[in-house]
DNA sequence: CGCACCACAATTTTT
DNA sequence: TTGTGGTGCG
């Protein structure tokens, strides 16, 4: 065999394959035939993102390696290559080299939504095959590999998770138990440090020596309960979120033969939206892809938007880094918007310093100019999105090409009750999740319990609901047996009668736990489903709520029957339809799950939530200082640069129509405020967008009578060094706005000392105003820095 | 023990 | 304005 046959046969066959992926434009089309080593992928919004991942992956099943690789068939003939170049019918056999199986493709995504879409996708195009595949968030590929050897890391096979809700409760009972003041320890503060904690790997010990040689009380505090808090964990045979993704990644580091199975099994890593992991994930990828380092990566650090929840854009700025010989490919031509929408959106983001640097364009059409209305308060701003939806209906939309977006749950309400006013459908994602309902808690709690009796926490919820004559006092005392004794909650219960402290409830206690053990016992023979019906009907949980016939208490029911559904969904969906594996899946299912793009509804929604998706009519309501961007970012640069993203993400979702709307007053905590309007609209340049603004009103006067609006960090201090020297002003004289009859609201500047209630003495390093108001934070010693309202706080501060 | 009412505090985004 | 958590009474 000669060197040119070899040279044109590889020609051929790379000529073929591409011409099967026609479709694509040519960095679309490098970056599904770049098979081996790492690559990275910057792909702008509505670059076809998907697309690529989709085409990337059934070229690894159907050619291979063949792409990019000089390796041709042993076997390869002259007849071969005729084939190959004329396309013949065994053309497809020919140029296919090393073939994948979907078994060896290991592609993840972050929400379950991307990954459903993604296999979805995936089934269309290859049948059954698909399901070989593994499509999946971090999360759930970490559940799946720790349900195989969890055993070496001291759980068993059916761990359960806790979900944020979970640990919540979880850290709650550890503040009792230790006798702190929640004040003192906000949970929610605490889940985030312990979080934090873990990501960094920092283990309690570790984190407990740096509080002791710093003398810091307050973390040696908060260290013992991330002690305390993984040790329960670990009792109830439990993990939280950010454990799936530890634990995995110490399994992995730890056992060789396991990490040896996984890198020989998986020959290709997908990761998308690589912008948005933080340091756990990106070890767990590195792991995963090991020694092959066939490892591709998606995303665009335009798009990251959750900093807040640990995400490192380091891990996309680096890859290049931590990945020689990474072969880099932007995916800059947007298929989704106009582009006078594309162009605003790059005029805004391009107002961010920390970045890769990249310009979305089009071959589309300018599109219709961005519309901003200014209404006189948030009645009206949400009856103008209405209006403007009912008339594009009246012109044969549909109702599903419509998403109002807003910055934070709170602003739906008003939305929502003009949609409703009006009649228009609507479907609302986030505010409280469905899985984090009480009563669909609940329930849950109680198939947890059955399948793992020794989960404490959600026995205890479940301990007395429906009511059953088991007070608050008696579950005390039977937690303290059951601490004593070191053994689970439910033993203490079905042994009751034992303790002599229990007396007055054992009867109570033992029917219980009795009720338990029966539930058991019917969900080794009987479906999830049965199980279900069977805890309704035992602990006649509708029936109670039956009883009194309010609207509240039929949503509930209604809820808990919804829950049925998703469990006869979950049946027909999965090959595994065990307790065990419904109650997994459960924990990391979210409500955006449920998103079906078809449904005949307008879309509600945060732009958090929206990424991802696209609409041909995008409102985004609350284009204000002080909502977004958030009045925390509002002096923090590189906070500031997120809501810019978040900005970036919010436009780019719209694929015809944007518009933009703020209101010249809002209701915010019960009190009107004047916003001034948003930065990122100025941002948008001028030819693009169309405002309709009421007669008379200019915002530019209202921005400099109002300290709404704060340009950036250097006029903030100027600010606020005025402030400070104009001798201790009222707040309220300052502001403008008169002084409350009865307020005995202190007067505050940055610097003064003042001595609170609950939080001792503190120094005020911060105060921005809001609405009629002031937020002060304060660095209270020991405790660190609070946020606190000043009209709200001064009842429980003085100045000293 | 359970329910109703009151007081207070708090404002972001979520796999 | 909203939600939550605590208290006090039946």
């Amino acid at each position: 065999m000669t060197e040119s046959f070899q040279e044109s046969y590889i020609k051929a066959r790379k000529a073929y394959i591409e011409s099967r992926f026609l479709h694509l434009n040519p960095m679309q089309r490098r970056a599904v035939m770049q098979t081996e080593g790492p690559v990275l992928v910057l792909a702008g919004a509505g670059s076809g993102k998907t697309t690529v991942l989709i085409n990337r992956i059934y070229n690894l099943l159907e050619y291979g390696c063949a792409t990019d690789s000089e390796e041709i068939p042993y076997n390869a003939s002259e007849e071969m290559l005729h084939e190959l170049i004329v396309h013949g019918e065994r053309a497809d056999e020919y140029a296919s080299l090393h073939p994948v199986f979907p078994w060896q493709i290991l592609a993840i995504t972050f929400t379950n939504k991307a990954a459903s879409e993604l296999k979805d996708r995936l089934k269309k195009l290859l049948g059954d095959e698909a399901d070989e595949l593994w499509a999946c968030t971090f999360h759930s590929a970490c559940v799946r590999i720790l349900r195989r050897d969890a055993d070496r890391i001291g759980y068993t096979g059916s761990f359960t998770i806790y979900d944020s809700a979970d640990s919540q409760s979880l850290i709650k009972r550890i503040l009792k138990d230790f006798n702190l003041d929640e004040k003192y320890y906000p949970p929610r503060t605490i889940i985030n440090m312990i979080s934090r904690a873990k990501d960094a790997r920092v283990t309690p010990d570790i984190y407990l020596q740096n509080a002791k040689s710093s003398f810091d009380q307050y973390r040696q505090k908060t260290g013992e309960i991330y002690k305390e808090y993984i040790h329960r964990l670990h009792m109830a045979d439990a993990m939280d979120f950010d454990d799936l993704l530890l634990n995995t990644v110490l399994l992995l580091e730890e056992f060789e033969d396991v990490r040896d199975y996984w890198q020989q099994r998986f020959r290709y890593v997908l990761i998308d939206e690589y912008q948005d992991t933080n340091l756990l994930q990106y070890q767990f990828s590195a792991l995963m892809a090991g020694r092959r380092n066939n490892i591709c990566v998606v995303g665009d650090d335009d798009q990251s938007i959750y900093k807040f929840r640990g995400a490192t854009i380091e891990n996309i700025l680096s890859f290049e880094k931590q990945y020689p010989g990474c072969r880099t490919i932007r995916l800059e031509q947007n298929y989704r918007s106009t582009g006078i929408i594309l162009d605003a959106a790059n005029a805004v983001i391009s107002n961010n310093t920390e970045r890769k640097g990249k310009k979305l364009w089009t071959d589309k059409e300018p599109g219709e100019k961005i519309i901003l209305t200014v209404a006189d308060n948030e009645r009206e701003e949400a009856q103008q999105i209405a209006s403007q939806i009912l008339a594009g209906y009246g012109k044969g939309k549909n109702w599903h090409d419509y998403a109002v977006l807003y910055r934070k749950n709170a602003q739906s309400n008003a939305i929502e009750f003009a949609l409703k006013r009006n009649g228009i459908p609507y479907r609302i994602f986030g505010g409280t999740r469905f899985f984090d309902r009480a009563e669909v808690k609940d329930i849950l709690a109680y198939m947890c319990v059955v399948a793992s009796p020794q989960d404490d926490l959600r026995l205890e919820r479940i301990i007395n609901v429906p009511p059953r004559g088991i007070g608050s006092k008696s579950v005390e005392a039977a937690i303290n047996v059951a601490a004593e004794n070191n053994c689970s909650l439910y033993e203490i219960l079905s042994t009751a009668d034992e303790y002599e402290e229990l007396s007055r409830s054992a009867m109570k206690m033992r029917q219980f736990s009795g009720m338990i053990r029966k539930f058991q016992l019917f969900s080794e023979v009987n479906s999830i489903d049965l199980l279900f019906d069977e805890i309704i009907e035992k602990t006649g949980y509708i029936h109670v709520l039956e009883e009194k016939n309010t609207i509240e208490n039929n949503t509930r029911i209604e809820n808990i029957r919804e829950l049925k559904s998703t469990i006869l969904n979950f049946m027909e969906e999965s090959d595994d339809a065990s307790l065990n594996a419904y109650l997994a899946n459960v924990a990391l299912y979210t409500d955006l799950d449920n998103y079906e793009r078809d449904a005949s509804a307008v879309t509600l929604m945060t732009m958090h939530a929206s990424k991802g998706l696209e609409f041909p009519h995008v409102f985004i309501a609350g284009m204000e200082e002080t909502i977004f961007p958030g009045i925390q970012a509002i002096g923090e640069s590189e906070e500031m640069e997120e809501e810019r993203r978040l900005c970036y993400v919010a436009i780019t979702r719209a694929m015809k129509t944007l518009e933009l709307l703020c209101a010249k007053e809002r209701m915010i905590f019960g009190r009107t405020v004047a916003n001034k309007v948003s930065r990122f609209v100025e941002e948008i340049p001028e030819e693009d967008i169309t405002k309709n603004i009421p007669k008379g009103y200019s915002w530019r006067e209202r921005c400099e009578n109002s300290y709404q609006y704060i340009k950036n960090e250097k006029e903030y201090d100027i600010f606020y060094s005025t402030k400070r020297s104009a001798n201790h002003y009222s707040a309220f004289s300052i502001s403008g706005v008169k002084q409350n009859s009865d307020s005995e609201t202190l007067i505050l500047a940055v610097g003064d000392r003042v001595k609170h209630r609950s939080f001792q003495e503190g120094v005020v390093t911060k105060m921005t105003p809001m609405g009629n108001d002031f937020l002060l934070e304060i660095d209270f010693s020991g405790i660190g820095s609070k946020k606190l309202m000043l009209r709200a706080a001064s009842r429980y501060m003085e100045k000293i």
